[in-house]
DNA sequence: CACTTGACCTGTCCGC
DNA sequence: TGCGGACAGGTCAAGT
C-alpha cells in the first residue's frame, strides 16, 4: 500500500525528526525483516548517526555517518513511526491515528536512539525489509538497477512516458504502470486514479495509445501523485506517516475503493474488475474499452 | 521472450 | 459462533 506518496511523506517526516541522532540499539523479532548480521550491526549501525533521509521509488534510504545506509521497503504493510518520549499516541483526535501501544505485535525492528526516543518498523504482513548497505553500493542493488524514471522529476515528459510505455507495447495497459522497471513508485491506488483521469480503460493495449492519450496520462499521473503527498498520502488500512497520523487522499479518490459508487464524472456506477491479478476500479463509460469500440464500430460497418 | 501465476505473510470479511 | 476460503497488493521467482 505504500506507494510513492506515502513513502514521500513518511521520508518528510522522517528527515524532520530524525536527522542528528545517534543510534544506541537495535532489536528486531523477524529475522527477514532485518537479514544483516550482528557484526555489521555492530559495527555499522550502532553509534551511527542520521545524515540524510532520500526515497528512490517506494524505497526509503536513510544514510549514516559509518558510510552505511539503512534501505527500507515497506511493501504492504510496513510502517515506520518514530516515538519520542513526550509524545503520547492516541492524544489529539481519535481518527488522526492508527498506532496504540508501540511495540505492539506487529513491530519488527525497534531503534533506540541516544536520548531514548525510538523508531518503530512494524509490519503485520512481515513482507517488508530493513537493510544495511554500504552507501556507495545501494544503486547497485538489484532493485534500483533497473527502476524507471521518478515521475516527478522534471525529466519525466511525456515523451519519456512514451519511450517507456512502448518497450511493452502488445501488453494491457495497467500492469505496465504498475512495473517499477517503466515508472517508479506508481502502485494500485494511483494506477486507478489516473487510468480514471485521462479517461483510459486498464486493459487498453499500450501499442494502440494515441500521443494525445500519453499526454493526459502523464499529466493525470503527476497531477495525481502531487495532491496525494500534498493530503498525506492514502490510509486505507494499514498506512500511517513517521508521526503514526493518517494520511487522507483517499477521502478524495474518484474509483479507488468505490466500486458501487457513482463516477463523480457521469454519475454511472464505478465497477470493479481483475487486472493481471490485481483489483482494479473504473468507470466503464468514462473509460471505455478501445477494442470493443472498434469491434462495436466494425458490427456496424457490416450491418 | 512476454506474460501469467505463485510465493512470501497475516488479518479481515463473507458465506455456510 | 466457528471454519474455510477469498482477498488485500509489492516484488521476485518460477512456470507457460
Amino acid at each position: 500500500m505504500p506507494e510513492l506518496p506515502e513513502v514521500e511523506t513518511i521520508r518528510i517526516g522522517l528527515a524532520k525528526l530524525l536527522l542528528g541522532k545517534t543510534i544506541k540499539s537495535v532489536t528486531f523479532d523477524w529475522q527477514k525483516s532485518f537479514p544483516n548480521d550482528q557484526t555489521q550491526v555492530n559495527k555499522y549501525l550502532i553509534g551511527a548517526s542520521l545524515k540524510s533521509v532520500n526515497r528512490r521509488a517506494k524505497v526509503l534510504i536513510i544514510e549514516l555517518s559509518s558510510h552505511y545506509s539503512l534501505v527500507i521497503h515497506l511493501k504492504m504493510t510496513g510502517q515506520l513511526v518514530y516515538k519520542d518520549k513526550e509524545v503520547r499516541f492516541g492524544a489529539g483526535h481519535p481518527s488522526d491515528s492508527l498506532i496504540g501501544h508501540l511495540p505492539d505485535k506487529s513491530t519488527r525492528v525497534e531503534i533506540v536512539f541516544l536520548g531514548g526516543s525510538k523508531l518503530f518498523f512494524n509490519d503485520q504482513r512481515k513482507f517488508g525489509w530493513m537493510r544495511l548497505v554500504a552507501s556507495e553500493l545501494v544503486m547497485d542493488m538489484d532493485f534500483f538497477k533497473k527502476v524507471g524514471p521518478e515521475p516527478l522529476q522534471p525529466s519525466f515528459t511525456w515523451q519519456v512516458l512514451k519511450q517507456r510505455l512502448m518497450r511493452r507495447k502488445n501488453s494491457a495497459l495497467k500492469p505496465v504502470l504498475l512495473d517499477q522497471s517503466v515508472i517508479a513508485g506508481v502502485g494500485n491506488i494511483y494506477a486507478d486514479e489516473s487510468l480514471w483521469a485521462a479517461r483510459i480503460n486498464p486493459l487498453t493495449k499500450v501499442g494502440l495509445l494515441s500521443d494525445r492519450k500519453i499526454k493526459l496520462l502523464h499529466q493525470s499521473l503527476i497531477n495525481v501523485l502531487v495532491l496525494s503527498i500534498a493530503k498525506g498520502g492514502s490510509t486505507d488500512k494499514n498506512y500511517v506517516n513517521a508521526e503514526g497520523k493518517r494520511g487522507s487522499y483517499i477521502d478524495f479518490a474518484k474509483v479507488f475503493r468505490r466500486d458501487g459508487l457513482p463516477c463523480p464524472r457521469c454519475g454511472r456506477e464505478i465497477v470493479k474488475i481483475r487486472v493481471a491479478g490485481r483489483g482494479t476500479h473504473l468507470c466503464l463509460f468514462c473509460q471505455p474499452d478501445i477494442k470493443r469500440k472498434a469491434f462495436t464500430k466494425k458490427i456496424g460497418t457490416i450491418n
